[in-house]
DNA sequence: AGCACGCCGACT
DNA sequence: GTCGGCGTGCTC
């Protein structure tokens, strides 16, 4: 038997097993899920071992070189997923397999302390004449394990004389593991679970029952309003899956990931829960994968990656906000947690729960009218609290009435006068910076970064800064163009909120939560614990305000502009904004007070607005699917994009030239539009074209893409492109 | 990717 | 005659 090895050069050419020789050495040691270096060529690579067969070249065999690691990397269970992610999203084997397994290999491995143990030996030796020893013996009796800072620190002492007692042998010192808990220093309250109303109820049923079930996959959409206690539903479906033995998952966007969250699960759930977001450190990811390998924990709280996460076997996998588009991963390899997760239950026969306020169309419809989903439906809020009441605000009769200002006087006087009741107000706003673009009155000129083609945003540091690739310069005062000096900062985001509220409401106390607020570690919880306890009267932020706080304080939410995401060049705006404009104003009136919303936008009768304010979910669902219907876009096409990228724009034209050519030689029924230069026609130096493929059924478009790339890396021109393939894409920027 | 092989033009 | 350009093909 020789071993299957594939190696890890992400490309198409070598996706595919090689044979290998195991040493006699190496006889046992090496397993599926092994990593390995392997002779590659004439050079030596690092490869995973996916198998054993005999070659069929026995004769020209080369020995595997070297085992990387003790143990495997990868189940086979990761394995079939990762083959499916291969075939599904044409990306290489290895980039789906690393996607699984790499916070194992940042990490050398478990953090190993020295620490300290009294010597066995003894009885308490004669300490009379020396209290700090006996002051580090009491310690160390209490407390045996500790390191020699920690010993000294806590004795009182210097670690000199922890130093003397280990040389005397008094203490002996050994490795230990120490366990890398991201949540350590987060008090662990249990929290006892609520009584469910009867809507809850009856979802958590169901769940329950299909858990109970022997069989295949079972895949349920939570529609549920904002406040209706979907959360709720999720911990108790997660009790009934653990209480049956079974492991589960539970994904949410990341920015809905904040510590209130991981304070609840971990208030009900304790140790058993791994929790894996972007900013942990290697070591600490490296440990929760640990402690889910082993089952130490059994249930997973995590973002998008965490659909990954090491469980043997997973009973119930949840997504929350499953219309979140940060379920996508923009990079290759190009996945959707969503259809990841449901091709997982698929293998493991869990039970699927996706649930939100404003499901996707493409959910939703699979939900509806003889779908494979089953619809459960939460239509009251917790505490039969209503839902809050919206107005919108026509920002072109405000500006016909002279109003020029950020604020229309409607959602100044409605601030005023939550402000007056000490209740509290969130205002939001999609965009960060204070002013969005910066144009010369004299020339015309608008500031750009030299690397991207995108406007650069005016912050109050004095910089001007692009959201790309994060480029920065100081502002200038003259324009760069002509010399003059009339250079004016039109556009706003947040920062220009904050300045305009504290000038209107001096002694209005404020807050503000967006990415360049957050940059800290733990600065998202101070902010938002320090609004929930009251020492804030406004909270003024992006997106981040919009999901899934829950302070009761809030009566007012205003939208300073609802049309920023409804013109983006993408036929999901309307969509997007919908879904925005919904879950934010759902943070209003989750109190006994009551609530309500305030919506500026220049677009008062468009259906995303209106639906949205009357919290007709089944209103907008009908209209959006009519005309995608009309247009011939998802949920009724499969589309899947090939992004072209380089440094000279030439090349990367001509290259998509070629591949559209490719395309059209396949002889497969797909719709091609393009080649066209992406919106964002560059970035970071890259020029960026793309062509977007159409068809009816998902097979023929990987038919299509699958021959253009095959055809692309066939040639030889065009090495200094690149091309990317996105399978359904979210979004077409 | 990384490297060799091979086939053409233009140079000490 | 040889140096070096890049199109082509292969890696157990």
């Amino acid at each position: 038997m020789h071993a299957e090895v594939l190696v890890s050069l992400a490309l198409r050419q070598v996706d595919k097993v090689f044979h290998y020789n195991v040493p006699s050495s190496l006889a046992g040691k090496v397993q599926v899920g092994s990593r390995v270096l392997v002779p590659f060529g004439r050079r030596k690579v690092e490869g995973y071992v996916v198998g054993f067969s005999p070659a069929p070249n026995p004769a020209d065999l080369k020995d595997v070189a070297a085992l990387l690691d003790e143990g495997p990397l990868f189940t086979p269970h990761q394995l079939a997923l990762a083959r499916w992610m291969a075939a599904y999203y044409l990306c290489p084997t290895v980039k789906a397999l690393r996607a699984m397994i790499w916070p194992l290999l940042q990490v050398k491995g478990p953090k190993k302390v020295r620490g300290l143990w009294p010597a066995a030996c003894c009885e308490a030796p004669d300490f009379r004449r020396a209290p700090k020893s006996a002051a580090v013996w009491q310690v160390i009796q209490a407390r045996p394990g500790l390191s020699r800072k920690e010993l000294a620190e806590a004795a009182g002492v210097s670690p000199r004389v922890v130093d003397a007692m280990v040389a005397r042998g008094l203490l002996r010192s050994e490795e230990r593991i120490e366990s890398r808990d991201p949540c350590q220093d987060l008090p662990e309250k249990r929290i006892k679970p609520p009584v469910l109303h009867g809507e809850q109820i009856r979802a958590v049923s169901k769940i329950i029952e299909a858990l109970d079930q022997k069989g295949g996959r079972q895949v349920f959409l939570l529609h549920g309003v904002t406040g209706s206690g979907k959360t709720e539903v999720y911990l108790h479906a997660i009790a009934a899956a653990l209480a049956r033995g079974k492991q589960a998952m539970m994904l949410v966007p990341e920015i809905a990931l904040t510590p209130q969250m991981i304070d609840i699960f971990r208030g009900r759930f304790g140790r058993q829960v791994a929790v894996l977001h972007s900013r942990l450190s290697d070591g600490e990811r490296y440990d929760e994968y640990q402690r889910l390998r082993t089952g130490e924990a059994g249930v997973v709280l995590g973002a998008r990656s965490a659909i990954f996460a090491p469980l043997e076997q997973p009973g119930l996998i949840i997504l929350d906000e499953e219309h979140e588009p940060s379920y996508k991963q923009e990079e290759s390899p190009r996945y959707h947690a969503r259809t990841v997760a449901l091709r997982l239950a698929g293998y493991a026969g869990a039970v699927v729960v996706l649930g939100s306020a404003t499901p996707s169309l493409e959910s939703y419809c699979q939900a509806v009218g003889g779908g494979a989903y089953h619809l459960l439906e939460l239509t009251r809020r917790v505490g039969e609290l209503p839902l809050p009441s919206v107005r919108l605000v026509d920002l072109r009769r405000e500006l016909q009435e002279g109003n020029k200002g950020i604020f229309s006087r409607d959602l100044q006087e409605a601030i005023a006068r939550r402000l007056s009741r000490r209740e509290q107000v969130i205002l939001f706003l999609n965009r960060r910076g204070y002013s969005t673009l910066v144009v010369c009155r004299e020339c015309g000129l608008v500031l750009k970064c030299p690397h991207c083609d995108i406007s650069l945003t005016y912050h109050v540091s004095g910089r001007l800064r692009c959201h790309y690739c994060n480029y920065s310069v100081l502002a200038p005062s003259l324009c760069p163009g002509c010399g003059s000096r009339h250079v004016a900062y039109l556009g706003m985001g947040t920062q220009k909120v904050e300045q305009e509220i504290r000038r209107l409401f001096p002694t209005a106390r404020v807050l503000r939560l967006d990415s360049d607020t957050v940059g800290r570690r733990g600065a998202h919880r101070e902010i938002v614990d320090s609004f929930r306890e009251g020492e804030a009267d406004i909270l003024i932020g992006t997106q981040m305000v919009a999901k899934g706080l829950d302070i009761p304080g809030v009566t007012l939410v205003g939208v300073i502009n609802a049309d920023i995401s409804l013109y983006m060049p993408d036929f999901r705006a309307s969509e997007r904004t919908f879904q925005l404009l919904t879950q934010v104003a759902g943070r209003s009136g989750r109190g006994e007070q009551g609530g309500e919303v305030l919506i500026q936008t220049y677009s008062p009768d468009h259906y995303a607005v209106t639906c949205a304010q009357n919290h007709d979910y089944q209103g907008f669902y009908r209209r959006e699917m009519a005309l995608r219907r009309t247009l011939g876009y998802p949920p009724y096409t499969h589309l899947a994009r090939l992004l072209v990228t380089g440094r000279m724009e030439k090349e990367v034209q001509e290259a998509a030239d070629f591949l559209a050519q490719a395309v059209h030689a396949a002889g497969v029924p797909v719709e091609l539009l393009g080649p066209a230069p992406a919106p964002l026609t560059r970035i970071k130096d890259r020029y960026r074209w793309h062509l977007v493929l159409k068809a009816s059924a998902q097979g023929v478009l990987r038919e299509a893409a699958t021959a253009a790339l095959d055809g692309f890396s066939g040639t030889g021109r065009y090495r200094r492109v690149q091309v990317s393939v996105d399978i359904a894409p979210q979004s077409m920027m």
